[in-house]
RNA sequence: GGCAGAUUGCCCGAGCGGCCAAUGGGAGCGGACUGUAAAUCCGUCGCGAAAGCUUCCCAGGUUCGAAUCCUGGAUCUGCCA
């Protein structure tokens, strides 16, 4: 495979770079032939969620420009956990890790491809540290960590401020650049990339191949995404933004992306999509003077959602938003384009004698908490049954409401849909 | 191991015997404006339609009455050993 020699201008365009080890040293190395790298993942949760997207797209990115990769699925560091500043960690047992990271290694392997001559290769560094012993480890590797290098370390500066810090996760910085040393070794990886959080434990492994080899390793690390405030990113009010459709429906993801700010459509679309780059800069022109088309959030959603849920799931969603977000009048609709729709953003079943006051059905479609919130919901004016404004609470719907012979259509606020099917 | 201090709603943080479901800020939610954006302004924000019910780390106690006082316990922080 012919190696794509503008792959480091690409990054740097897209601002992928927020740190790196000596970057004309790295563009050489990429320059000269396929490398091999590597990216890790713990698993800490059920699922993976923006952030490690932003990885797996960096991933294939170095695939598709002819270097090979090998993902970690982190199970011996998803047992210790890195550390954060929200606070020391809860362990989690065995088979929670275990089936954590059963779930991320598939929700993975999709986005590379495992053939040809730069084939993926997955890897788990439980391999190489469930059986090694402590002695071993301080010896081999804790040598090289001086207390006084990692004291200094950002993360542990704050954790020290803030309360403290256990020598578990105090020492993930160990595990981690262990990985990369054994990489190294046994499979000649030479770059690493990562989060910027990430940056120190990057790092530790470069410094510890030094060290221990006296060989050159390079990495980076791919900014924090950030709102336009600068406050975190990537929160959906169910939580982070999964990719597992089981934590997060795609339609929910669909409208994260689509409810980007005009500020941060341009750098998502570089920095997550593989748009070229005039088509990039051609969408950033008319979002700056056409904002209200807002053409880069839809693209943006668009690019998103299919590589990670599929086109055919991209279209519904599409077809769906048209539906529910076209107009105020819902009674043209079909019965057909509105099941579809809601069943897209989330729908519950009711029969025809379970049918109850608008304010419990809110509360069975889930839109809201109990039943004070869908009061409250009615009361302050955000409330709409067929997308007209309820104003009595305690009606019940009759037949004559029914969309399309079967369906009711509930919206609390602009934006939040859900339908109720009667059979 | 000893001494001191802390623990309040999603988060931060007031309250220090009745007027406390608990000031304030942030987040969240709704409205107005707009473009399913941002900023701004307004409202809302334990459960319950209400009466009322369950809250201020946990368990007891004092009192007509406790988030507020006492006892024991848990956890955290600091100082000393």
């Amino acid at each position: 495979m012919p190696i794509d020699q503008t792959l480091l201008d690409d990054l740097e365009w897209r601002g992928l770079i927020a740190h790196s080890t000596d970057i004309d040293a790295l563009r050489e190395a990429l320059a000269s032939g396929s490398v091999r790298y590597y990216v890790g993942f713990d698993p800490t949760a059920p699922s993976l969620h923006m952030g490690n997207l932003l990885q797996i797209v960096t991933a294939m990115r170095l695939q598709r420009a002819g270097h090979t990769p090998f993902v970690l699925v982190g199970g011996a560091t998803g047992m210790i956990g890195d550390p954060r500043d929200s606070g020391e960690r809860t362990l989690n047992s065995h088979d929670t890790v275990r089936e954590w990271e059963a779930k991320v290694r598939a929700q993975i392997e999709p986005f590379l491809s495992f053939e040809g001559e730069n084939a993926a290769t997955m890897v788990n560094n439980l391999d190489w540290t469930q059986n090694l012993s402590t002695i071993d480890f301080l010896r081999d590797i804790g040598k090289h960590f001086p207390v006084n290098r990692m004291l200094a370390r950002e993360t542990v500066k704050r954790r020290l401020e803030a309360g403290g810090i256990s020598y578990t996760e105090f020492s993930y910085v160990l595990l981690q650049s262990m990985d990369f040393l054994n990489l190294f070794r046994t499979h000649g990886v030479s770059l690493q990339f990562g989060g910027s959080d990430q940056w120190g434990n990057i790092t530790g492994g470069a410094e510890l191949i030094r060290r221990a080899e006296s060989g050159t390793a390079h990495a980076f690390a791919t900014p924090l995404i950030t709102k336009a405030d600068g406050t975190k990113y990537g929160k959906t009010e169910g939580g982070a933004l999964w990719l597992d459709p089981t934590m997060l429906s795609p339609y929910a993801f669909f409208q994260f992306w689509l409810n980007a700010e005009d500020e941060k459509v341009g750098e998502l679309l570089r920095v997550f999509t593989f748009l070229e780059h005039a088509e990039i800069e051609e969408i950033e022109a008319l979002t700056a003077e056409k904002p209200f088309l807002r053409t880069g959030q839809k693209r943006l959603a668009e690019e998103m959602t299919t590589l990670v849920h599929g086109a055919e799931e991209t279209a519904r969603i599409q077809a769906a938003s048209a539906a529910l977000f076209g107009g105020g009048d819902m009674s043209g609709l079909s019965g057909e384009t509105l099941g579809v729709a809601l069943r897209e953003a989330g729908s519950v079943q009711v029969t025809r004698d379970q049918l109850t006051s608008i304010v419990d059905l809110f509360v069975t479609a889930g839109l809201v908490a109990g039943r004070n919130e869908a009061r409250r919901a009615i009361k302050e004016g955000g409330a709409y049954l067929n997308n007209v404004r309820v104003t009595d609470g305690d009606a019940v719907p009759g037949p004559e409401d029914l969309v399309g012979g079967s369906w009711l259509v509930l919206r609390k606020g602009k934006k939040n849909f859900k339908g109720v099917e009667v059979v």
